[in-house]
Formats: structure tokens, C-alpha cells, sequence
DNA sequence: ATGGCTCTGTCACAGAGA
């Protein structure tokens, strides 16, 4: 089996490039994020000539993920239990005297599915923005909210998989200069210890090759060239239980889909894993 | 990077991304 991991950065606007890179890499399974579309919107049509399934989940202009199948598509999640929501008073503006609590807003960010034998989760965490910004403490909240409901299905004996754009660099390895970051958000021991706490539900960290240069990042920023200076960073992971990544072939970021004429501003990360029966 | 690009929603910019 095939599974592929990809912030597309609209799948309106990246359609062509995506049904291009389908029909080359012929994945059974793709999580895919930040598709900008609300679910009756999504552009399925190619996707269901070429024989994937899709189950979506959208809000519109922000967010948005999405998993494409052709090997069976059961129990779709829109959602997860105790998901929390960025509540608009977190922002720290004055709601006014009279006004009634806003309610928190759930994102559209996580969805999941039973892909064949594999169960799948593709999720597109909260960016962060700053240290010292409410959407920070919000990401925190998501993550460990995000372990709590995964954790028996990480634990069980039928391979489990969660992937997507985590908008965390585990270690200083996974960007191109850590000096760089110094008082940002993707690399705080907070952060991090999220992610280790995610794995410490039995989830090992699948290392994709890089394919050129000597390490796998996944995301260049599209301003100043950095993507041909390398300048990125592994963002976007893709965590298994024993029993998937037991059966782990082979991993590698496709650099290509990052070139030429209009692509997303991340990498696909591109998985072989070889499941019995 | 003190933000150089790209996306959406909407119609000249604002907001977000990491």
C-alpha cells in the first residue's frame, strides 16, 4: 500500500498539479490539508475518475482536510472527540459590555477514516503564529487534546496512522537554521514535548528519505528562493503505531511536486508500507 | 526576514501562513 501525506495550499488551486502528481505516484491512500474548501465544494470529480474515494471535511476560506482512498473508505471522523475550538475572546478583545460569549469555533482539522487494513487520521494542526499569542496556547490545547483521542486506536494491534502538517520541527535537525527560529513558534520545548508525548502512545516518527540534499524537509517558505537555497523545514510527519511501521518499505518527501509551475508551498511525503493479506 | 510569495474573499486590499 501507498500512503502519501500533503498540505496542497488550496485543492482548487492546486487540482491540476494534484491529479498530475496522482496519476505519477499512484498512491492508494492521500491525507491531504489545508484544501480551503468547504466539504459539498470539493473538487471530486478527477478525483473519483481516477477511483479514490474521498471523505472531506471543510469550512471554506481557512483550513480544511480531506483523505483520498481507493482501497476502501469506513467510519469517517469529521472531527474528534473533545476537539477543542479557538474561542474569539481568546483573541483579548473587548467583546463590550452587553455582549453574549462567543463560542468557541471548531476548526476543520482533522478527519479520519478505515482505509482497508490501515486506520488513518490526517490532521492539520493550529500554525501557532507567536509564543505569546492565544493561538499558541490554543495549538497546546489541540495537541494534547488530539493524544487523548487517538490513544486507543494508537495502542491497538491493527495498524494505525496519523499524519499530516503538524506545524512542529521535532528536533533542531528539521530546519535549515535554528538561529533562524529563536523566539518562534514550530520549534519551542513545549511544542516538541507535545509531539513527544504523541509518541509516547507507541508512535514511531516514519523518516522519509530526502531525495537531494542531506535532510527530508517538507515545507519551503515560497518567498525569496528559498526552496532551490533549501532553506525548509520537516514539518509535515507522519507517526505509526508497531504495527504500521512495522511494515514501513520504504519513505521519501517528493521535491518534485514542490517545483515548476504553481505548486503548494509543502512537499508530499510519499509512504510504502507492505500490509499483510 | 525588519516578511521578498500565494492563497481566499471580495473588488483594492486584509488576513493568514511558519
Amino acid at each position: 500500500m501507498r500512503l502519501a501525506t500533503w498540505n496542497v495550499n488550496s485543492v482548487v488551486a492546486r487540482l491540476p498539479r494534484l491529479l498530475e502528481w496522482l496519476d505519477l505516484t499512484a498512491p492508494d491512500v492521500v491525507c491531504l490539508q489545508e484544501t480551503k474548501v468547504a466539504a459539498d465544494a470539493f473538487p471530486s470529480e478527477g478525483v473519483t475518475e481516477r477511483g479514490y474515494e474521498v471523505a472531506a471535511h471543510g469550512q471554506g476560506r481557512w483550513n480544511g482536510v480531506a483523505i483520498l482512498s481507493r482501497v476502501g473508505l469506513a467510519d469517517v471522523q469529521r472531527g474528534f472527540e473533545g476537539q477543542p475550538g479557538f474561542a474569539p475572546e481568546q483573541t483579548g478583545e473587548d467583546p463590550g459590555l452587553f455582549a453574549a460569549p462567543a463560542t468557541p469555533v471548531v476548526e476543520a482539522r482533522a478527519v479520519g477514516a478505515r482505509c482497508g487494513p490501515l486506520q488513518v487520521w490526517s490532521v492539520y494542526v493550529p500554525n501557532g503564529r507567536t509564543p505569546d499569542d492565544p493561538h499558541y496556547v490554543y495549538k497546546l490545547g489541540w495537541l494534547a487534546a488530539y493524544r487523548e483521542a487517538i490513544a486507543a486506536a494508537a495502542g491497538a494491534d491493527t495498524p494505525f496512522v496519523t499524519c499530516g502538517d503538524f506545524n512542529v520541527a521535532p528536533t533542531d535537525e528539521d530546519v535549515w537554521d535554528p538561529a533562524a527560529f529563536v523566539g518562534s513558534t514550530h520549534v519551542t520545548e513545549s511544542e516538541r514535548a507535545e509531539l513527544t508525548r504523541l509518541r509516547a502512545l507507541g508512535l514511531a516518527d516514519v523518516m522519509p528519505r530526502p531525495l537531494k540534499y542531506d535532510r527530508p524537509y517538507t515545507y519551503w517558505d515560497y518567498r525569496a528562493g528559498n526552496f532551490h537555497k533549501n532553506l525548509g523545514m520537516r514539518i509535515d510527519l507522519l507517526y505509526a503505531n508497531p504495527a504500521a511501521a512495522a511494515a514501513v518499505t520504504d519513505a521519501y518527501v517528493d521535491r518534485a511536486a514542490r517545483k515548476g509551475k504553481g505548486p503548494s508551498d509543502h512537499a508530499p511525503v510519499v509512504v510504502d508500507l507492505q500490509l499483510g493479506g
